[in-house]
DNA sequence: GCTACATCCTGTACCGACTACAGAATCAAG
DNA sequence: CTTGATTCTGTAGTCGGTACAGGATGTAGC
């Protein structure tokens, strides 16, 4: 048995989210030490590599929450499974198209302006009229690669 | 000059969204009508389909604000624009090899397991043991795809 | 025993980028 | 004048965490 940060260590789960999780019902509440330190064993680590696992191939907490359900009930079928894997997949392929169109635009934007004063720049001109093709376009979709996990401490904002 | 839904049909922009973006100083506050209605002109659509389409290539919101001040500056170079759009091309393909690794892998998880009893499954496994490649994993890129757009209003949280 | 210092606890607030809703005002059509 | 659509402000909720305050423990060295 060890302590939280023992398990954050050895899954590359923060602390902080592993009792995100608890709070939300995505791992059980663990036994307590008489100081009420949480305390975990390898199956504890098993189950969080499993969500993080899950959670890194793009499934989203529900779903992995329904895995987990599957998991523990011995008469669900591995189909099930496969049907969830299925619609991830799908979800996947779908992102990648549409990043696909998106890498094709940014490249042709890119090549259409070599470093010229605005007033020659296509650009400005390209973004606000060229038309994707984005009806089904989720808001969720669009968050960009914002690498600001462990890099430091920042607060600007109630400095 | 119309009045702030007439601008949302007409760029596909929320209206709630423009509303957000005039809060956050995206778009300039327009001028009212005597009862205080927000009323817009072309060039607010403009404006506004650039944000939206600079959002759809996955630019995020200070890299919009930044293109909008590039473009109001005409001193600045089309370089500039350029440098936005190259880290934005190379974001979206970290993101697309991303994907394509989790892509695989569901596919050979999805072939794994045609159809039995959890008992035969090895998914969960693959899932608990497996290692991507995740050293840099950015909590932001894990969102899925949630199409949870426009179909209809759900109020599950406060009934 | 005492002092550091690391780790842990709870609770709350914050992040981005919106979205949703309440409750009131105003508008346009019949 | 009534009805229904639109708009207004303001606030709270969403997701999936992250960050921090302020306190309580644990552990090591002296």
């Amino acid at each position: 048995m060890f302590t939280i940060g023992t398990l954050s260590k050895r899954t590359g789960v923060n602390i902080e989210t592993i009792r995100y999780y608890e709070r939300t019902g995505l791992i059980d509440a663990p036994p307590r030490t008489a100081s009420k330190r949480r305390l975990f064993d390898d199956n504890a680590v098993r189950r969080l590599s499993f969500i993080r696992h899950a959670r890194e191939l793009g499934f989203d907490v529900p779903t992995v929450r329904a895995l987990l359900a599957l998991q523990s009930s011995p008469e669900a079928s591995c189909g099930d499974v496969t049907r969830l894997a299925s619609a991830q997949l799908h979800a996947v392929e779908t992102r990648i198209a549409r990043l696909q169109v998106l890498e094709v635009e940014l490249n042709r934007i890119i090549r259409h302006c070599a470093g010229g004063k605005m007033a020659d720049c296509r650009i400005i001109e390209a973004l606000t009229a060229h038309e994707l093709g984005d009806r089904h376009l989720s808001r969720k979709s669009l968050s960009t690669f914002t690498p600001h996990a462990k890099s430091g401490p920042k607060r600007p904002g109630r400095a």
